[in-house]
RNA sequence: GGUUCGGUAGUUCAGCUGGUUAGAAUACAUGCCUGUCACGCAUGGGGUCGCGGGUUCGAGUCCCGUCCGGACCGCCA
């Protein structure tokens, strides 16, 4: 070993030991007759002494040394006279007696520091540097942290870890497939997974009972901040269970991760239908640190703003709002901001009303000509709005209007600093519909994936009005994340080769695709269902990043690039020969 | 495919309605300094203002195009 010790362990037990160590040099402070040096590793920072009057050659070599040197250096570990509590090894330094450049280094391109100078772009091209930074050193060993704890609250509960192949089949349902020429095979296509999903059903068939694999997967969309083509999951798999039986036993697994990894207890997590999460929140993941509830003014039983002489709410299918309580006090700056903020392309509203409930008990509406005091006190009181508070409204077609007044949701609950980060509130959003409408494709898909199991009371719908139909799927979504979702799966050919009739598949093109499945729900399928959690996401929501780049180690950029090891990029000629592949 | 923000010193940024020699901080180099730990002080070097074109007496600044990066929409079973 070069070295008898780390850079972050040695206090002031150590006094008198005689140490070799190694590591970077993190900065230099030459204060003319003496020179201290910071020697950095993974584990800490050693504050290394060098004296002019006790060795002049040695200090002279050290005030040579620049940032980023490699050096080994040994020494007797003494107390400091001036002692800097700050940091755990502060209470002592190591007089050097022998110093050794392991490697020069040249100039880092950006600080290596916890606040460095670096931006985005640059810190991509030098990942290897980036990655001796503190802050994104701690992510990587939270997210080892995080992968052994779930190792081991899975073994404890029987499941095993079971790896599934890379190179499988392409098909058409879901997202793009990365794709990956065959050689052996001319003209032909091995896919690289989206996810297990068939293989770990094949395994149950097997009679593994309990599997679980954390899991590289590959889709080929555009990214975004939590969206990599490459990313990983803890992938999980149950035989011979409910759905009641999977949400407890990864509750459970979500309670482990969190006591475990971030020391914060869980309450049990509460459940939400997605249609009511849909109504009250306008998304299937509701971010429930905070409330502001949508309230709707139109409601068959109780419309309190159409017939009043209001175009826009007499035409519109839904008129919704939030109460953000407290901001009635909102400038009419601000308020123009928020109507900036939701006619965004993005949000795509065309207006927003609002309706103040001053502190003096007095009401004023972007809308007052159209409505009488009295209509705006209905409105306040349905909001169960109290003075000071500030409603904010939209109005138009229903799934639109419900998309944008949950942006407007978010961001107020942003503005009011609603999202604290260290608070954590989990929620599982269950009874997704089966089927979704695809109006590009003008067919139904399905919403979570072609092998998730109807509601049985809901089967009778299938062929009347498909969009009805619930299925046995659920979302564990903490803090308006998605974290992880899953499903009792379909576990019978027939019920099976039927989903696959109703989302369009010819028989012919469902056997080609997924007929090795169906024939292996003939050979005795037990029931099963599962759930695979998006471990970047995971460990980003731990870490408390905005974006699960800082916490894997080697990310892409938003163009799906590598600009560290340049890739993609164009192969050889003689490669592509070998391939049967011309490029156009 | 679309919307939007950005690209100026090694780095992060400022640079106003177009107008002298493009600045600051930090980093770096040199010198001084024996208890620093964001050491301090002094001095210094460092620029194809992303690229191409246009408008103008004059462009970092305005216009068009293009490349690169970030966020977002579409997309992501």
């Amino acid at each position: 070993m070069l070295r008898t010790n780390t850079c972050g362990e040695l206090n002031i037990q150590h006094l008198g030991n005689k140490v070799t160590l190694c590591g970077w040099v993190q900065r230099s402070r030459d204060l003319g007759g003496m020179t201290f040096i910071d020697l950095r590793d993974r584990y800490g920072i050693t504050q290394l002494v060098f004296n002019m009057e006790i060795d002049s050659n040695l200090c002279a070599k050290a005030r040579e040394l620049g940032r980023e040197y490699v050096i080994q250096i040994s020494g007797d570990v003494i107390e400091r006279s001036n002692k800097n509590l700050k940091m755990p090894t502060g209470e002592i330094e190591i007089k050097v007696n022998e110093l050794v450049v392991l490697n020069a280094a040249k100039l880092p391109p950006f600080l290596i520091e916890d606040e460095t100078d670096g931006g985005d772009d640059l810190r991509a091209k030098y990942r290897y540097l980036d990655l001796r930074r503190n802050p994104i050193r701690k992510n990587l060993e939270l997210r080892h942290k995080l992968a052994v704890e779930t190792r081991k609250y899975m073994d404890s509960m029987h499941f095993i870890e079971v790896e599934t192949p890379v190179l499988i089949k392409s098909t058409p349902e879901g997202a793009r497939d990365f794709v990956v020429p065959s050689r052996m095979n001319a003209g032909e296509f091995y896919a690289l997974p989206q996810s297990p999903q068939t293989f770990k059903q094949l395994l149950m068939v097997s009679g593994f009972d309990r599997y679980f694999q954390i899991v590289k997967c590959f889709r080929d969309e555009d990214l975004r901040a939590d969206r990599q083509p490459e990313f990983t999951q803890i992938d999980c798999e149950m035989s011979f269970v409910t759905q009641e039986d999977i949400l407890n036993t990864f509750e459970g697994l979500t309670k482990h991760l969190f006591k475990s990894v971030i020391n914060v207890e869980l309450a049990n997590f509460p459940r939400m239908e997605y249609a009511e999460a849909m109504r009250f929140y306008g998304s299937d993941k509701p971010d429930v640190r905070f409330e502001m509830k949508f309230v709707e003014l139109n409601s068959t039983n109780n419309n309190l703003v159409s017939g009043k002489g209001f175009g826009v709410f007499d035409s519109a299918e839904l008129v919704v709002g939030i109460c953000a309580k407290g901001c009635a006090e909102y400038t009419r700056k601000q308020l123009d901001e928020l109507t900036e903020f939701v006619k965004k392309p993005q949000i795509g509203a065309s207006g927003l009303v609002y309706l103040r409930y001053n502190a003096d008990g007095s009401l004023k509406s972007s809308v007052d000509k159209f409505y009488t005091e009295d209509d705006l006190k209905k409105w306040a009181s349905v909001f169960d709005a109290k003075p000071g508070d500030l409603l904010l409204i939209l109005a138009g077609t229903k799934d639109k209007t419900r998309k944008a007044l949950n942006e407007l949701r978010l961001e107020m609950g942003n503005r009011l600093g609603l999202r604290d980060k260290t608070k954590f509130a989990p929620l599982w959003v269950v009874d997704f519909p089966l089927l979704e409408w695809d109006e590009e494709n003008k067919r139904y898909h399905a919403m979570h994936h072609p092998f998730t199991s109807p509601k049985p009371e809901d089967i009778v719908l299938l062929d009347t009005k498909p969009g009805e139909v619930r299925a046995n799927a659920y979302d564990l979504v903490i803090n308006g994340t998605e974290i992880g979702g899953g499903s009792i799966r379909i576990h019978d050919r027939t019920l099976q080769a039927l989903m696959f009739k109703h989302l369009g598949f010819t028989k012919e093109e469902a056997q080609s695709q997924f007929g090795f499945l169906m024939d292996a729900f003939e050979f005795g399928a037990p029931p099963h269902g599962g759930i695979a959690f998006g471990f970047d996401r995971w460990t980003s929501l731990f870490a408390g990043t905005d974006s699960i780049r800082d916490v894997i180690a080697f990310p892409k950029n938003n163009s799906g690039r590598d600009v560290m090891i340049d890739s993609p990029s164009v192969i050889a000629e003689n490669q592509l020969e070998e391939l049967n592949i011309k490029i156009r």
